[in-house]
Formats: C-alpha cells, sequence, structure tokens
RNA sequence: GGCGACGUGGCCGAGUGGCUUAGGCAACGGUCUGCAAAACCGUGUACGGCGGUUCAAUUCCGCCCGUCGCCUCCA
C-alpha cells in the first residue's frame, strides 16, 4: 500500500508522490526563539519528526530543512523588557530551543538555516516582488500587494472578501488594500538592522522561510509542514511571495498541518496562562511517555493535554517496556531444548510479528496514523505476553528464533515512530534515577552512601530484601519495597530474582 | 459574518455501509504470588438529535443541537 496524505490545500488525502522519488524535500517552519517551547510547539515538531522518520523508514531519502525564525517583533520586544539586545534573546533561546528539541529526542534536521543568516536571498525575493510589480515601497516598507496575487487565499481557503482585514486591528492607511502585509519593515533605532534598496531595516515575518526554503531545497518541493494556525496568514503568504517571484508552478506539493494542543478543554495561550514549557515536562517525565502521548492522537486532531493523559501513556509505555524485558529475561535464563514445545504458540507468534509490521505500514501509509499504528504494536506486545505466558518449558531454537524476531519487530516499529525502549541495565538511567535513593539506602543499609552509584544502592538494597525475605521478614521486605514504589521504582519479584525500573522513564 | 474541524462504550482514541465491529487507560471477577508488581483469562448491547437515501447507516446526504479552532501575534 502506498503512502496517502492530507493536503490542507486540496482538503483530501492524496498519494504521495514526490517530484523526485529519490528525494524528498520537506520544509517544517521551526521556532521564532523568543522563549522556552511549549507543549503546543512540541506537537508540532513531534508530529514532523515522526513523519520525517516514517519517510525515512518507508525507504525515502529526506532532505529536511528546519528553520530557526531569530529576527521577529517578538525577539525585539522580549529584549526591551530585558534590557539586553535582540541578539542575545534570539542566542539563548536558540540554545534553549536545541536542548529541549533533544530532550524530546528530535531527529536532527538535514539543514537548520537562521533567518538573520539569509538576508540577502529575502532581499533578493523582495526585488523580484517589486519588479514584477506584486509589491511596492512606501518610506522605506515594502509589502506585497495581495490583490495583484490571483490565487490569494487558496491555502486557507478563503477570499479576500471573506477576510475582514481591519475589524480587529487598526489597518495601515498606507497599505493599498487591508491584507497587504510586510516584506520588509524600516528599522528603529535600537532593532536589527540591515542595508536594502529600500533603506535601513529589517525582513518581514514571512519571507525567511520564501528564502530558505528555495536556498535549501528549490522552488517546487514536496512537503511544507507547520501547525494548523500557521495557514493564515504565515503560509498563504509564502505562497503569494514565493510563487509570485517565481517564473510560475506551485511553490509546495504537499502542505501538512499539525493540529493544536487544548489545556483541559481550552486553547493553550499566554493570555490564559495556561502555558506549558517542554523543559518543565522534561523534568518529569521521559521523552518517551510524552512521544508516546502526542502519537496516540492523530496529528491532525486537536488534542487535551492533561495530567490523566500522562499516566496513561505512561502505563502504555511500560506496557511496552515489560514486555521487552520478559523477552531479553526469558532469551538470557533459558537453554535452548529441541523439544517440548508447542509448535502453533510458535507460529502463532511469528505470525503476529509478521502482521504487526504490515499493519503499522497500512496505518502510518494512511496519513500517518500513528494511533492505530500504536494499536498494532500493542497487537504484538499482547500476542508475546501470551506465548510467554504459554512457555514455562525451555526454549526449541524455533522459540528463540520467533522470540528474537518478535523483539526485533517491537524495536523496529517503536524505533520508526522514535520510540526508545529503555531497560534499567542501560547507562543513562542513573542520570534518571532520583536522589532519594540516597536518603533510603543509607536508612537501609545502615552505612555511608556518598558517591555511590545509585544504580548499585539499589541492587545493594533490594539485596538485603531478598535476605529478610528468605527469613519471611515481610515488614523490612516491604519497607523497602515501598521506599522504591514511592519513589517511581517499581519492584518486581521474579524467579530469577528481583528487578526494579523507573516508571515512564 | 466567513472558513474549517469535531461530537464513538467510565475516560482517551482509531475505524467501518452489513461480516471476526481497533488499541490504550480505568473498573470488576478469576489464575499466578508471602504480599505486591507484571502478565494472562473473563466481563462493556459505543457511535449527539431529527429526517432522508438504502434490503441494510455509527459509517452516505440534509437539517438541528453542542464543542473547538482560524479569520490579529501564535506550533
Amino acid at each position: 500500500m502506498a503512502l496517502r496524505v492530507f493536503n490542507t490545500l486540496t482538503r483530501r488525502k492524496e498519494d504521495f508522490t514526490p517530484r523526485e522519488p529519490a528525494r524528498v524535500g520537506m520544509y517544517v517552519c521551526g521556532p521564532t526563539v523568543y522563549n522556552y517551547i511549549h507543549v503546543g510547539n512540541a506537537r508540532t515538531y513531534l508530529s514532523f519528526d515522526v513523519i520525517y522518520r516514517y519517510l525515512k523508514y518507508g525507504g525515502h531519502d529526506v532532505v529536511y530543512v528546519r528553520n530557526i525564525t531569530d529576527v521577529e517583533d517578538k525577539i525585539i520586544n522580549k529584549a526591551k523588557e530585558e534590557g539586553v539586545e535582540p541578539a542575545e534573546i534570539a542566542e539563548r533561546f536558540t540554545r534553549a530551543f536545541h536542548e529541549d528539541a533533544k530532550g524530546l529526542g528530535l531527529a536532527k534536521p538535514t539543514v537548520e538555516p537562521k533567518a538573520t543568516e539569509h538576508i540577502r536571498e529575502m532581499i533578493s525575493i523582495i526585488k523580484r516582488l517589486i519588479e514584477k510589480d506584486l509589491a511596492y515601497a512606501v518610506d522605506g516598507d515594502v509589502y506585497f500587494e495581495v490583490t495583484k496575487f490571483p490565487g490569494y487565499g487558496k491555502l486557507a481557503n478563503r477570499t479576500l472578501e471573506d477576510m475582514r482585514a481591519g475589524e480587529r486591528v487598526d489597518v495601515d492607511p498606507r497599505k493599498r488594500h487591508p491584507m497587504d502585509f510586510a516584506l520588509w519593515k524600516s528599522s528603529k533605532p535600537g532593532e536589527p538592522h540591515w542595508d536594502s534598496p529600500w533603506g535601513t531595516g529589517r525582513p518581514g515575518w514571512h519571507i525567511e522561510c520564501s528564502a530558505m526554503s528555495e536556498k535549501y531545497l528549490g522552488m517546487g518541493f514536496d512537503i511544507h509542514g507547520g501547525g494548523q494556525d500557521l495557514i493564515f496568514p504565515h503560509h498563504e503568504n509564502e505562497i503569494a511571495q514565493s510563487e509570485g517571484a517565481s517564473a510560475g508552478g506551485s511553490f509546495v506539493k504537499y502542505w501538512l498541518h499539525g493540529g493544536m494542543v487544548n489545556i483541559g478543554e481550552e486553547k493553550m495561550a499566554k493570555s490564559l496562562g495556561n502555558v506549558i514549557l517542554v523543559r518543565d515536562l522534561l523534568a518529569e517525565h521521559g521523552k518517551d511517555v510524552l512521544r508516546l502521548l502526542a502519537l496516540s492522537t492523530h496529528y491532525r486532531s486537536p488534542i487535551d493535554f492533561g495530567p490523566d493523559k500522562i499516566k496513561e501513556a505512561t502505563a502504555a509505555y511500560d506496557r511496552v517496556v515489560n514486555a521487552v524485558r520478559r523477552i531479553e529475561r526469558r532469551l538470557d535464563s533459558t537453554t535452548a531444548s529441541s523439544f517440548g514445545e508447542n509448535p502453533q504458540a510458535v507460529n502463532a507468534l511469528s505470525s503476529a510479528s509478521r502482521r504487526a509490521r504490515e499493519e503499522f505500514g497500512a496505518a502510518m501509509d494512511d496519513d500517518f496514523n500513528t494511533a492505530a499504528a500504536l494499536a498494532s504494536i500493542f497487537e504484538l506486545v499482547k500476542e508475546i505476553n501470551m506465548f510467554l505466558e504459554g512457555h514455562d518449558a525451555a526454549l526449541s531454537m524455533e522459540a528463540r528464533d520467533a522470540l528474537e524476531d518478535a523483539r526485533g519487530v517491537l524495536f523496529e516499529l517503536t524505533g520508526a515512530l522514535g520510540l526508545e525502549i529503555k531497560l534499567p541495565e542501560e547507562e543513562d538511567v542513573e542520570d534518571l534515577l532520583p536522589e532519594a535513593v540516597y536518603t533510603l539506602a543509607a536508612e537501609v543499609l545502615k552505612a555511608d552512601v556518598v558517591g555511590a552509584s545509585k544504580r548499585e544502592l539499589i541492587d545493594q538494597v533490594l539485596a538485603l530484601r531478598e535476605v529478610a525475605r528468605s527469613k519471611k521478614d515481610w515488614v523490612t521486605a516491604d519497607f523497602i519495597r515501598k521506599g522504591l514504589v514511592d519513589m517511581g521504582i517499581e519492584i518486581e519479584d521474579t524467579p530469577a530474582g528481583p528487578e526494579w525500573r523507573i516508571r515512564g522513564k
């Protein structure tokens, strides 16, 4: 089955046929760096991260451009508030964005261009627009004249008459039409500025994406993405600029837009004071839980964000992790045997792996239906658990193969979504473990624990608990377990000894 | 006023003209277990309302009600 995507421009699902099959060009509007990114931003970047990964999973070579807008009114305003240079704001929040992007596990784009490094390209487009009489200069400002561009409104699906410009904002009387938008703005003292044919100034908001996408992907590329709130005016204006300045043909083949995040049931907005920052979330929850949460709703649907959702996603993530742990445990602890096997169960597991991969692909091919794709993963998890449940005997070679194969598919599919399945044995859990481990260890071990590794302390504490359990000293055993559980570390007693893991991380 | 999305079982959330009608979370009963945890088994007469098309509609069409978003900066 071939990939189909919902194109905002046509308002339909279309077969995805890149202009050059060997090279898919994808541009996503990145952050304006004036603040830390919030969950809404994160959702959009996560959605396109998954789209990018899935295109690559499908064998496409993708040139992924995600820009940094580092010159803009909001940055200037923030700089004024703090009494610092705009460049300092831009640098600080570019760095913060990179930290958060890494925290979320976002794949690095192929190119991450900055607006300020492409002023020349922007000026060149503006010049072309003036030459073609699609733009006009007034007192050092340059405006795009929307009535001269016949297709204006085609993306947002509305006509100039539909839009009541000026109803909510005063219209600049120098504009020829209320909807005309700035390509270039003359700069006030203290603002970032560059020389241009129209005097010292700075670029308008939309022009940087036209300039940078053209530079790195050429005129006419495959996918342009962003949040739904960018459809108008930002993307509409990009179309006007890019198509207006070029010889003809369309700017972008597929326009993809991600849904908004609501907090509870209302819009997240600074004016409502309900903005949730990514870094605050990442301090509390693992990235994979947040990714799973985002993935459990289709990327175009709105998502209500809240604590219940995080709890659910945590439980769901743990379910996948547990399945992998059980496989590892079984594979490690049993020697192979060539008999005692239920061949039907082995076949069932093998076909479950195959089916999971097929259903995953079918779901993702249908406009990146991640919720359905997750279902295919959970169905495989269920099959794995059923298999393990019914097989206490030593594993035959066939059974081992089927289990290893199932594990491989699980990793393959979660990996295609950018989910990492982390077991406690892995290196970075040390950082994820709470400091409270020291307190508990000191109390239980009655020893100096300063400088010890938290992982080792947990093992020591659990060893002590095993001693208690062997003496049927349930009070001590349960005290230790409760102490760990209270700090988010789950304990599981298995025939092979106790195991622990951090919930949701 | 214009454009658009959506209303699915306790909650979240896919999906479909009838057939075997996702998945997750929660709940209840059971198995296992020192207890837990994990896991498995079992339990839910879901598709906002009213009309229409159809042999058959939750799924198509119309209207209504409700929720939300965009039309101004916003991912």
